[in-house]
DNA sequence: AGCACGCCGACT
DNA sequence: GTCGGCGTGCTC
């Protein structure tokens, strides 16, 4: 009999062995459900070996295969890839593909009735009743046409074995429809025609091709990968394309932009799905009948029956990359797996990381550049008010250049809009009479103080706390202080500055849900707010046509903690939330009030030089040896107890294998130091780029045996640092 | 990941 | 004397 080698969903040291039932077709990829000790678990059929191979072993059968197009070639040689990179076990990655299990199972079906037309034998006033229900009614369940008819659904059953109502099987997570590729696109400027041309002519020829899509906020990238995307799925009638998103930008918008493109929405892919949708999605995925994906990050694991173009949008966003559980950075496995599917990928940015311009200057990913904003929107004018010299009065936190901006749009009828990335009231709360800091408890985070609920908050942990009468350390009444701005605070500032102006705060505090985001989105287009004041929360997307002054509170806030990233960020998210001032014909501009008006990310921004910005950071990196230039990965480890940790992680140190090049730093308390009672600390360790550092981890990794409580994670290419 | 087996503290 | 804590090892 032949043998079955099948990887599954657990952590098991290698795939396991069985024997296939006569009969059963396997191949590799298929999906199986196999017993693992007492039950069957799921798991994929990684390679079948010949007729005697299982000759003299005792092996268990496979249980039952899935009716499901198996996973191909390119996805499996894929996962093997992404686990050993990102130093993973290759069945927590299957697990990845798996998220939606329920999906491997036909859909669900469920029995409506419609009306034939027939009269039944016996016509009885209740009948009568349901059948006048089931002749507007379309096609309804049995419950739904007796509550309709005000019947018990005992006369609908009678109904359907005399004929006169027919009972259909319909299920209940259909396929998604289908987009129309025929519709016409935008029209698009002459810029914006030679991007697309260029990308249907890659699609056209197949193969592995990887473009870099640079155009400035408003340039209309989203009108020319529509065109990369239909021209994909009319190449080939079972081509399906991915569309990936930072986490936030996943909302109603880009969803009703595709449905006006396409004629149908796309098949969505995120955290916030249920366990219905996400089957649905999974399912329609795996099948190739959903032709557009479109999801954050973790949609990029998912078995699509044939990809052929991926699209990466807001490419430099730092939400592709996952820090908790197995980490990894969804545009950095795109490129990978666009290369093994042979594919098309389209990575969009305003603003690219430096990783990014890096291979494209290299030339292994075509530039596309998209320069202008199509019709009379320019893009604003950004000035540096530098703090030293015009600060604001004490206490507050807008500076008079500002002010006095904000005084002049609004009388030119014309909207502000203040950025500052901090939610609540004040960032910190500190006790007048003795000194203490707030803290969630049994971390150093600061508790924020959020005036708009009354209560203490710790944005991290999510603790949370009415504000108490009485300092909690040492008893004092009415000494609790909150030290720093957060976008309530500012508020109250222009509340007081500009007593008639309609003031809105626009952060995930006050819209939480897509309503009230939609209809706080929906007033600032009317013109019926003349100030928001909003978080990171405003910085994408939204398109305000009377926006005509952005003023970035402060700009420095980004630029602390030493991250390698931090000037990157700062330049990045800065520039972005420039761009929402000024889009349609009135001219915008931004004021940016920063107390480091020399740091090289602000000069950037002022002489809106991306690119001379891109060239002193790549100078940077080059010399120390950091990415794109060497290699990093961090490692963390996470016990219960502090002093269980820091002793695990001397004998980690000791074992670290020596690698020509590889520099550890560390042991260190991790970037939070404390999460669910779990005390971690960290190493640092960098490579040159011509070291195979995953390798090197999990040689260092494979031959550690851990105290039980400790837990050891692997986290290459990290982002956070502090 | 489960689950069983196995060895040390507070209870009927 | 047992019940039960979770540390260690196994699952084709």
């Amino acid at each position: 009999m032949p043998v079955a080698r099948i990887l599954f969903t657990l952590p098991l040291p290698e795939p396991f062995d069985y024997t296939v039932p006569e009969g059963m077709a396997l191949a590799p990829g298929a999906y199986v459900a196999a017993p693992v000790g007492p039950y069957d678990r799921l798991g994929m059929v990684v390679e079948v070996l010949g007729d005697q191979a299982g000759a003299g072993r005792k092996l268990k059968p496979v249980s039952a295969v899935y009716d499901v197009p198996p996973m191909g070639a390119p996805m499996r040689e894929f996962l093997g890839w992404a686990a050993k990179y990102t130093v993973t076990h290759p069945g927590m990655i299957l697990s990845m593909a798996l998220r939606a299990r329920d999906g491997l199972l036909p859909s669900p079906v469920e029995t409506r009735y419609r009306a034939t037309g027939a009269a039944p034998p016996r016509l009885t006033p209740p009948r009568q009743k349901a059948l006048a229900a089931a002749e507007g009614g379309g096609l309804m369940s049995a419950a739904e046409l007796a509550e309709a008819a005000g019947v018990s659904t005992a006369v609908v059953r009678g109904l359907a074995e005399t004929g006169a109502l027919e009972a259909v099987d319909v299920e209940t997570d259909p396929p998604y429809p289908a987009p129309d590729v025929s519709r016409a696109g935008a029209l698009l400027t002459a810029e914006q025609a030679g991007a697309a041309n260029e990308l249907a002519a890659a699609i056209r020829a197949g193969g592995y091709t990887a473009f870099l899509l640079d155009g400035v906020t408003g340039s209309g990238k989203t009108e020319v990968y529509f065109e990369a995307i239909a021209e994909t799925l009319k190449a080939d009638p079972e081509a399906q394309v991915l569309v990936l998103l930072p986490e936030i930008a996943l909302t109603q918008a880009i969803l009703t932009r595709f449905e006006a493109r396409f004629g149908a929405a796309p098949a969505p892919w995120h955290s916030g799905m249920n366990p219905k949708e996400r089957r649905r999605s999974w399912r329609e995925a795996v099948h190739g009948r959903a032709r557009i994906v479109i999801g954050a990050r973790s949609a990029l694991f998912l078995p699509y029956r044939n990809l052929k173009l991926i699209i990466v949008d807001e490419e430099h966003d730092t939400s592709f990359k996952q820090e908790d559980g197995v980490s990894y950075h969804a545009r950095d496995l795109a490129v990978m797996r666009a290369k093994l599917e042979e594919a098309r990928i389209i990575l969009a940015s305003a603003t690219p990381a430096l990783e990014t311009a890096v291979n494209a200057e290299a030339g292994r990913y075509t530039r596309l550049k998209l320069s202008a904003r199509p019709g009379a929107a320019r893009l604003p004018d950004i000035d540096l008010v530098d703090l030293r010299r015009a600060p604001p009065e004490r206490g507050r936190w807008l500076s008079p250049v500002l002010v006095r901006g904000m005084v002049e749009t609004l009388g030119a009828g014309e909207q502000s809009l203040l950025f500052l990335n901090r939610r609540g009231y004040a960032p910190l709360v500190i006790c007048k009479a003795c000194g203490e800091r707030l803290k969630s408890p049994g971390t150093e985070n600061w508790l924020t103080e959020h005036r708009y609920t009354g209560r203490l908050v710790c944005h991290v942990t999510g603790y949370s706390i009415p504000k108490p009468a009485n300092c909690p350390h040492c008893g004092a009444a009415d000494s609790l202080m909150g030290v720093g701005p957060g976008v309530e605070r500012v508020a109250e500032e222009v509340r007081a500055l500009l007593p008639e102006a309609r003031i809105e705060i626009f952060s995930s505090d006050t819209a939480a849900g897509g309503e009230a985001t939609r209809s706080l989105v929906e007033r600032m287009q009317q013109g019926e707010i003349d100030v928001l004041i909003g978080t990171q929360i405003v910085a994408k997307g939204h398109n305000f046509p009377n926006l005509t002054l952005v003023g970035v509170v402060d700009a420095d806030s980004g630029l602390k903690g030493g991250d390698l990233r931090a000037g990157e960020r700062t330049y990045q998210l800065l520039s972005q939330v420039a761009g929402r001032a000024g889009r349609a014909e009135r001219p915008g501009r931004a004021l940016v009030q920063t107390w480091a008006p020399d740091n090289p990310a602000m000069q950037a921004l002022a002489a809106n030089d991306r690119d001379g910005y891109l060239r002193i950071e790549r100078e940077v990196r080059a010399e120390l040896g950091l990415p794109p230039f060497g290699r990093l990965a961090g490692l963390i480890l996470s016990a219960p107890a502090p002093d269980l940790v820091d002793r695990v992680a001397l004998e980690i140190a000791a074992a670290a294998p020596n690698g020509e090049g590889v520099e550890i730093y560390g042991p260190a308390p991790a970037p939070l130091s404390v999460i669910r009672g779990r005390h971690r600390r960290r190493f640092l360790i960098k490579s040159p780029r011509t070291v195979d550092l995953s390798a090197y981890m999990t040689a260092w990794t494979a031959r550690l045996k851990l105290p039980g409580p400790v837990r050891l994670s692997v986290d290459i290419d990290p982002y956070s640092f502090l």
